[in-house]
DNA sequence: ACCTGAACACCGTTCAAGT
DNA sequence: ACCTGAACACCGTTCAAGT
């Protein structure tokens, strides 16, 4: 608030007009950033592209905006449902049912929350892991981490989910059907 | 610092003369509790089983010490490359090799990483939900959350994501046949 | 060797006051 | 209606000093 204010060129006080508190001014930064968001139409194709598009949308918008990620993911509930609603229809539509879109969402959801905390250790600089220091398993692997992009872990760790989900509703019917 | 030398009975600056900063401490404490999490011996089963046994332990550790997740996950690489090396280890063991290592290992990672911001929306308290407010998909689905606990999401979140690496072992496979 | 005190540069926020 | 100033209760940290 201090920072912003100084930022403004106003009072540190200025702000507490608009807004009652910093929660408040963060919460509706967030609602802004979310609505921009696109939900894909329910019609547009299977439930695994519609996920990964809202999932992408999500992901890219937070990649821009990385200091609102925590407050962004930490207040959808409050803030702004029609995300949560949206991906909850579309796991609802892949067959989940009840609490299982709830299980679902929440993976998918703890997933997208862990990758805006995580960037120096999901793209360590291979630079500054030094080699020779290290006699392990991950020193062996460290000369594959030079052709990974950001781009390449959240495609990896999607579709992983995504395939993850699709078994987890295999399983369903199987049980069912056994 | 200061509430910690507050809480010992010392001056604000006491602690510095044991530790260079703030990080250097949270990084012993992250470390001590690292290294508590036992890593299952190789030869003790299938991979699958061994990888849910650390994850598992990792997370009844996060569970007791919430406060350090953020650093320990954030650190683990510099700290201790104890756990990251075994889960790499097991990961190597179900067949994923060269890059795929690192892109197995950040997918745990990130979702370990993201359970640990996430409490209040993995479990919503549903008496904080007004369900006449909601006309939407949430609304519908809040009855089921008061059967699930934090162990099912994170049991359904573990589960879903191993049966994902097997998937793409799969893919792998036939690819490398097609 | 172990600790203190004063000081600096920060926070978020309350409350009364100013135009 | 919109903003300021002083103050309170916090932070992490530097630096010189004390026993």
């Amino acid at each position: 608030m201090r920072r912003l204010s100084r930022e403004l060129g106003r009072s540190a006080m200025a702000p507490y007009w608009y807004v009652s508190d910093k929660r408040e001014l963060l919460d509706l930064v967030a609602r802004k950033l979310m609505s921009k968001v696109e939900l894909p139409d329910p019609d547009s194709g299977p439930w695994e592209d519609r996920l990964r598009q809202v999932v992408t949308g999500i992901d890219a918008m937070l990649h821009d905006h990385p200091g609102i990620a925590t407050v962004m993911l930490e207040r959808m509930l409050i803030v702004d449902r029609r995300l949560m609603n949206g991906i909850m229809d579309i796991l609802q539509s892949a067959g989940f049912e009840g609490p299982e879109v709830f299980l679902s969402y929440a993976t998918i959801h703890t997933y997208l929350f862990g990758r805006y905390q995580v960037v120096e250790i999901d793209t360590p600089d291979p630079s500054t892991v030094n080699p020779s220091e290290l006699e392990d398993t991950l020193a062996k692997l460290v000369p594959h981490l030079k052709n990974l992009r950001g781009r390449d872990f959240f495609n990896f760790g999607i579709d992983t989910i995504i395939e993850g989900l699709k078994a987890q509703l295999a399983n369903k019917r199987k049980k069912r059907r056994g």
